[in-house]
DNA sequence: AATCATTGTTCATGTCGGGAGAACAAAATT
DNA sequence: AATTTTGTTCTCCCGACATGAACAATGATT
């Protein structure tokens, strides 16, 4: 549909070789080549300089890959903008999610939208920082968490409740919840934290309509940047985390962590779908956005 | 090069009708006819409505076709670019300037330009507003007077030197130019002004490095949106007008036209040549622009 | 250093997509 | 109603492009 030659390039330099690019875009390694031949020829300059060890860009095949990256991503969004005209949904659609979210809640939505529009080939990238849609040409993203103001479009989806998790193991010598010493010993516990959060962390646990919350204030001794390894560390009893209901549901019910301070837990937080269509979202990008909604719905039921 | 479906399409709508885009792209009726439907099929939505006699976009056609000048533009941007990284110039180059200076200035650069790049294929605008360069995707213009600021490459190629000018019949009964009632009756002829300067027109004339400027106020009676009417205009004796050197040239010459005011002119404006490549600008754009800058340099000696 | 494995290029060959051109259909103009 | 203009559809056919093998170049392995 698109130019071949271009897309051709930019699956080149995605992959990092010609023969790996001809297997991903069901081809020969020789129609890749003078695919290749042929762009360079058009353009009048070498893309790439290639041995049959490495493959390079050229500064010209840098630049190139840039705007073939802008042309191929408009392309696409063009097409799927189509479907708010009636187009059936098809083709490729780019979400995004936090890991922690890919599993529980992309992984289900996603399965219920391709199976009502099989034509759509979605692509997920799981990716805990918040990402530029615009320049990433992506077209659905999961985000937990209050937003800066921006021109995208913004719904809230569900909400994420973490709980204070930890191994029953290391509640063998806890003191009563009602004893004062309680708060003392809690706060004196090894910590597991995310590395996005620095120094020592406090959490706030709301207790009753009236009464203060309970302020909890830990120093972390182990980090990590996933939720899923902090998840295991806890479960080997390394010590209390902060962990999503979704990711540790499962572990809750089969005993293998518990909560912290009973049914006490901190506020819950938003999670939002973002797009970056103006008006009219596209029927595939707005589907996507309901299924999501309705695992939501679904898991909180 | 590029997709063959998007820029079919682009032409039908820019031609209005199939007939039309198929000569100017030199193919037939049928080929164009059949890649519209090759595309409508793909993207599963009817672009156009088309009966033989008028043509019409779908409201998903006009989105479309929105979208295919943006990629259009992007590829050709992209194309061009590669000059910079020694690719002889070649395919369209896109130039603007005010209709005065196409003649007398674009037409003798691009012309040297062409001859050294026998495969630039130039495509010239002429247009007295500023337009935006990167919407409508050209790659150098020409404008006259200073500039707001911008992200765009700025360079000063010349000046135009405006003429207080008036046809010689009108001439006949002037007072001596250092007679005191000279400015009274200079103020009161008539007077053709261009329709983008409302209500009444002042020009400043140095004399002299220490002596006051002439200041000389007019009451337009005429009006016309182009130079070449003006100009038409003033040669017809119908008043007074302020041209470029470059449109009146051959007038005064041959004594169509005289100066109002002797050799007492108005400060000239600066005219800039102005392209949006950031960095490394195409071989064409920079040697479009030396050439344009070359012509003002000849005119000026 | 010599051999081998891997990757990119080139060449001859075959095939399928898509253009050509005519016939047809629809609609506006006379 | 006849004519002209424009878009569509059909068949035929050509040429651009993929194919697959042979070749060349390069780096790894012994």
């Amino acid at each position: 549909m698109l130019s071949a030659l271009v897309r051709n390039f930019a699956v080149i330099v995605e992959t990092g070789s010609i023969t790996r690019a001809a297997d991903h875009l069901d081809t020969t390694k020789s129609a890749v080549s003078q695919n290749l031949k042929r762009l360079e020829d058009e353009l009048g300059v070498k893309l790439a300089v290639r041995t049959t060890r490495r493959m390079s860009l050229t500064p010209a095949g840098e630049r190139y890959y840039q705007r073939c990256k802008a042309i191929l991503t408009l392309s696409r969004q063009a097409k799927t903008e189509m479907e708010a005209f009636g187009a059936p949904p098809s083709g490729p659609i780019k979400v995004t999610a936090p890991h922690a979210l890919i599993g529980p809640v992309l992984a289900p939505a996603l399965a219920e939208v391709t199976r009502r529009f099989p034509k759509l080939a979605p692509q997920v990238i799981a990716e805990d920082r918040r990402l530029d849609l615009i320049a990433e040409g992506i077209d659905v993203a999961v985000s937990v968490g209050d937003l800066p103001d921006s021109s995208l479009k913004v719904r809230r989806v569900g909400e994420l409740r973490d709980i204070l998790c930890v191994a029953p193991a290391l509640m063998r010598d806890a003191p009563a919840s009602d004893d004062p010493d309680f708060r003392i010993w809690v706060q004196s516990m090894p910590y597991i934290a995310h590395m996005r959060e620095p120094g020592s962390v406090e959490h706030v646990l709301p207790v009753s309509e009236r009464s203060d919350p309970l302020k909890l204030r830990f120093n972390p001794t182990f980090r990590s940047n996933t939720i899923e390894a902090i998840a295991a560390f806890a479960r080997e009893g390394l010590g209390v985390a902060l962990l999503p209901d979704i990711s540790v549901a499962e572990d809750l019910k089969a005993g293998r962590l518990t909560q912290l301070c009973g049914s006490l837990r901190p506020d819950p937080t938003p999670i939002y779908a973002v797009h970056a269509y103006d008006t009219l979202a596209p029927k595939s990008v707005s589907e996507t956005i309901g299924a999501i909604q309705g695992i939501f719905a679904r898991a909180r039921s």
